[in-house]
RNA sequence: GCCGGGAUGGCGGAAUCGGUAGACGCAGUGGACUCAAAAUCCACCGCUGGCAACAGUGUGGGGGUUCGACUCCCCCUCCCGGCACCA
């Protein structure tokens, strides 16, 4: 066996074994129990980001810990080739997305397999081939069938120069990124997915998913929004013609209070009122300038202006004069809300401005009303009661909602009505790098469905955007086509599918790759749902949300059988690592990659300032971020890899935190991790030949050795209670406990090398899901027999565990004061009084008779006097 | 702005049901080995006071519940993720 740790050698050799005996090819096995592990799939930026490493090296921990539990284990990959950062390249470069997307794949591959990975890559998958994309065409023409796919407008970012749409990201400071124009709104036609049909299901179905964190649970069920309230009508009289003003409001017990409406500007009584009033015509232009980011219209300044049109209070024929405010959302409710200063916050600051109306209507005894500043009870839901409201005086939200609803339904103005947050899902893209939208415009019969036997419709491999509108729609032998209906000239649809397309089920593709006669097979049956997916928690909301709705589309088609794709969730955290930069005088901030900066401490450890390598002077600190090239803060994995080998940057993206937490980039943490892969070759090597002497289990151990063993049972013990809750961090402490206790056994004890040989095997097999290609190694090495891969998951033996005497920490008044030994079936009573009659009580009691005494067992005793 | 999450030594983090705060690792300090350095090994290492024994203090800030709070409750600050065309 060689002295020095080499990974270099040793990761080659073992993952030629792997491939060699095929060892992570999955084939389906009905006696065996299944576990499906799925990382989510990388788009082929160009090669893997530490984001990357991290999450596929916590999907092959769970996929090879699984298999050593005797699971039948498929862990596949692929890739999420659509989307725009392909056509970004191919603008700056010249190549058409399609080679530079290839050339990606090609390269990330051979990444993720010097790691190592455990994945079955007869399954691979690529988004963009037709092979793949053809079933989202196949299931679009499904859906619009059931009429869960269909035509309505949408607004887009415009880029008046380029001519083109943009992306929200490319939208900076209400500009185009590359033009600098100011960005218009545009509304256009687009194609949508009926996902509102299916909004009670996805968020009942929550309900179903044990295995998902509960944050990400309930941020989907916020974003679904069900919400109880009232739809109901100001009527007014407008060009001689008896109109309705329809709203929603949740809080319907506070109607009494409107003092004025809001419509948006899109809202057709904005249109009317602007016709002939030039001031609001303009205003109602501003309006739709600017951006479509909802966090933008969130956080802009509000404001509005008087339409001078009057609609009448549904209850108390009062006038009430109707505004357009730049915060309604067209989108969302009737585009208009009735608007109660005293009790809704936006509310109260738009009439303060404007200096219109405040009158209260809730009122919470004891607690003084003032229009000088909003209080947080002014919108109390549950203590709040109606005042100055007539008839609904005294009544709480519930009761004055029920009375004012029955009231307006008798009028015919209104009813009691469930909204929901959640919008339909825009797929239209006017770009290219994506799937085809399977639709031919014919001017005679319209827009016709390309039929199913002309699938898939096949994007040109060869374009190369340049930024100004889609190239598809100058492509000819793209765009022109047969009417599939009357076999006129037709044209094609150029717009493409949103990425999300993409990714909501490939996961199921994995299970039916090569099908070409079908979306998804009988093997389906087998793998399908998902055991456990595990991605960044960036994409908690939407990528989560349209997989579960297409899975249940696919259900409802009778393509699959289960209701929720992903049985369990685990969401990563984001790799984080300190930005340096230097802001010049004049000029623009310049940022320096961590690498090239030198850290200075003072002799405590603190640290006391940065310097750039090259020139000695100081850098200032940004405090610590997400990994990104704009702050030129990320550590490129291959550099990793080649200096210290796969298994000292798995160990280290496993030992520097948590899974669910963000990480820490250290390369001093790093040199730690590898420092231990060291410490336990060399120890093996040393301890080689006795070992391999010794037998499998110690025999009676004297009382040092035992004390050894039940520290690394003990460990075990801990360690097997982290992997069920996939806290790697802790697993890997206890891989270096266990190692520094077998350096600490007494080597001269006749039974040592039965312990360290048992040890050793322990060690190794709980480390191997994290390290795999050391222990590998080392398993063969020592001589333990077969492949590592096919030993049983080990288990802490009850007998190594016990002991006769346990010490408990003994507390006076809550403070530590020491700690007494007892036998460890003592019961409660002889506790105490060991307790009491100890030293450090006498001490600390000070003659003072104990009031009481906490016996907590196998943990404390606290006197209290 | 709204929704979700987080904050523990010089740093990353641990503490399973409310029961010894700081496991494990990094950095640092002292020592061994070495001509020297690297590597490796040993010891110390929250903060304040003290030669020490020890005492006080300490989990973002403020209050509360409890024999006992990193953990539970109320209020506040800062940081991170998402906000529907980045993926």
């Amino acid at each position: 066996m060689q002295e020095k740790y080499a990974p270099a050698d040793i990761e080659q050799a073992a993952q030629q074994h792997w491939n060699e005996t095929a060892a992570f090819r999955a084939v389906e096995d009905a006696s065996k129990p299944k576990y499906y592990c799925l990382s989510m799939f990388p788009y082929p930026s160009g090669k893997l980001h530490m984001g990357h490493v991290r999450n596929y090296t916590i999907g092959d921990v769970l996929t090879r810990y699984h298999r050593m539990r005797g699971f039948n284990v498929l862990q596949p990959m692929g890739w999420d080739a659509f989307g725009l950062p392909a056509e970004n390249a191919a603008m700056a470069n010249a190549v058409p997305p399609a080679k530079w997307t290839y050339d990606n794949i090609a390269y990330m591959k051979k990444q993720l397999q010097s790691l190592g990975f455990a994945i079955d890559w007869e399954r691979e998958l690529a988004t963009c081939k037709p092979d793949y994309y053809k079933w989202n065409q196949w299931l679009f023409l499904r859906m619009l069938e059931k009429g869960l796919a269909y035509q309505k407008t949408g607004v887009v970012n415009w880029d008046p120069v380029d001519r083109t749409v943009l992306a929200n990201e490319q939208v900076i400071d209400g500009r185009g990124w590359r033009t600098g124009a100011v960005v218009e709104k545009r509304e256009i036609p687009m194609y949508y997915l009926a996902i509102t049909k299916y909004a009670e299901a996805l968020l009942a179905s929550l309900d179903t998913l044990p295995g998902w964190p509960e944050r990400v649970k309930t941020m989907q069920a916020n974003w679904i929004g069900k919400s109880y309230g009232v739809r109901f009508a100001f009527p007014y009289e407008l060009d001689g013609k008896q109109e309705k003003l329809w709203v929603f409001t949740t809080r319907a017990d506070t109607i009494m209070g409107v003092t004025f409406c809001a419509v948006a500007a899109e809202h057709p009584l904005a249109a009317r009122a602007a016709r002939d009033n030039p001031a609001l015509a303009a205003f109602v232009e501003e309006c739709k300038r600017g951006s479509v980011m909802e966090a933008d219209m969130a956080t802009m300044e509000k404001k509005g202006m008087p339409t001078g049109i009057f609609v009448r209070h549904p209850l108390t024929d009062e006038r009430i004069e109707v505004w357009v405010g730049n915060y309604v959302l067209m989108g969302y409710g009737e585009g208009a809300v009735m608007a109660v200063p005293a009790h809704d916050e936006r509310d109260f600051h738009f009439a303060k401005k404007y200096a219109l109306p405040i009158r209260q209507v809730i009122d919470i005894p004891g607690k003084p009303f003032s229009l000088d500043a909003w209080q947080e009870w002014y919108a109390d839901k549950e203590n709040g009661r109606c005042v100055n409201s007539g008839k609904y005086d005294g009544l709480g939200l519930a009761a004055a909602v029920d009375a004012i609803a029955a009231d307006l339904k008798a009028k015919g103005l209104g009813d009691k009505q469930v909204t929901w947050r959640l919008r339909d899902w825009g797929i239209s893209r006017q770009r290219y790098w994506g799937c085809p939208i399977p639709l031919i415009h014919c001017e005679r019969c319209g827009t016709v469905p390309v039929p199913d036997s002309q699938l898939p419709v096949v994007l040109p491999e060869d374009c190369v955007p340049d930024g100004s509108g889609n190239p598809l729609a100058r492509r000819s032998d793209f765009l022109d086509c047969a009417c599939p209906k009357c076999g006129a000239k037709a044209r094609r649809e150029t717009d493409t599918m949103d990425t999300f397309v993409d990714s909501s089920w490939y996961y199921s593709r994995y299970a039916s790759a090569g099908n070409d006669k079908a979306m998804v097979d009988e093997r389906v049956k087998y793998w399908l749902p998902v055991d456990q997916y595990i991605g960044g928690i960036e994409h908690a909301i939407l990528h989560l949300l349209y997989s579960r709705f297409w899975t249940k589309v696919m259900r409802d088609l009778g393509l699959v059988a289960f209701d929720e794709p992903f049985s369990r969730l685990l969401t990563q955290g984001m790799v984080l690592n300190e930005i340096f930069f230097r802001k010049p005088a004049s000029g623009r901030i310049s940022y320096f990659n961590p690498a090239d900066v030198e850290l200075k401490f003072d002799d405590k450890g603190n640290r006391t300032g940065a310097v750039l390598k090259s020139d000695g002077q100081p850098v200032e600190s940004g405090g610590i971020g997400t990994m990104s090239k704009s702050k030129n803060n990320g550590v490129d994995p291959q550099a990793l890899i080649e200096q210290y080998g796969a298994d000292t940057a798995r160990f280290f993206m496993m030992f520097a935190s948590p899974p669910e937490q963000t990480l820490e980039w250290s390369d001093s943490g790093v040199e730690g991790s590898y420092r231990f892969l060291k410490r336990l070759w060399s120890f093996a090597a040393a301890v080689r030949e006795a070992v391999m002497a010794a037998p499998a289990v110690p025999a009676k151990p004297d009382s040092a050795l035992a004390a050894v063993r039940r520290d690394i049972h003990l460990n075990l013990k801990q360690a097997n209670y982290d992997f069920g809750k996939f806290q790697f961090n802790t697993v890997a402490s206890a891989a270096m406990k266990m190692l520094n206790a077998l350096e600490r056994a007494p080597k001269e004890a006749a039974e040592c090398p039965a312990l360290l040989r048992e040890g050793l095997s322990i060690l190794l097999r709980l480390l191997s899901p994290i390290t795999p290609h050391i222990c590998h190694h080392l398993w063969c090495e020592l001589g333990y027999g077969g492949d590592i891969l096919q030993a049983p998951w080990p288990e802490p033996i009850e007998e190594a565990l016990a002991q006769d005497e346990i010490e408990l920490v003994l507390q006076v008044n809550g403070k530590l004061r020491g700690a007494i030994k007892v036998p460890a079936t003592a019961a409660k009573e002889q506790v105490e009084k060991l307790a009491l009659a100890s030293e450090a009580a006498r001490k600390y009691m000070e003659g003072n008779p104990a009031k009481k005494v906490v016996v907590v067992p196998g943990r404390l005793v606290n006197i209290v006097v």
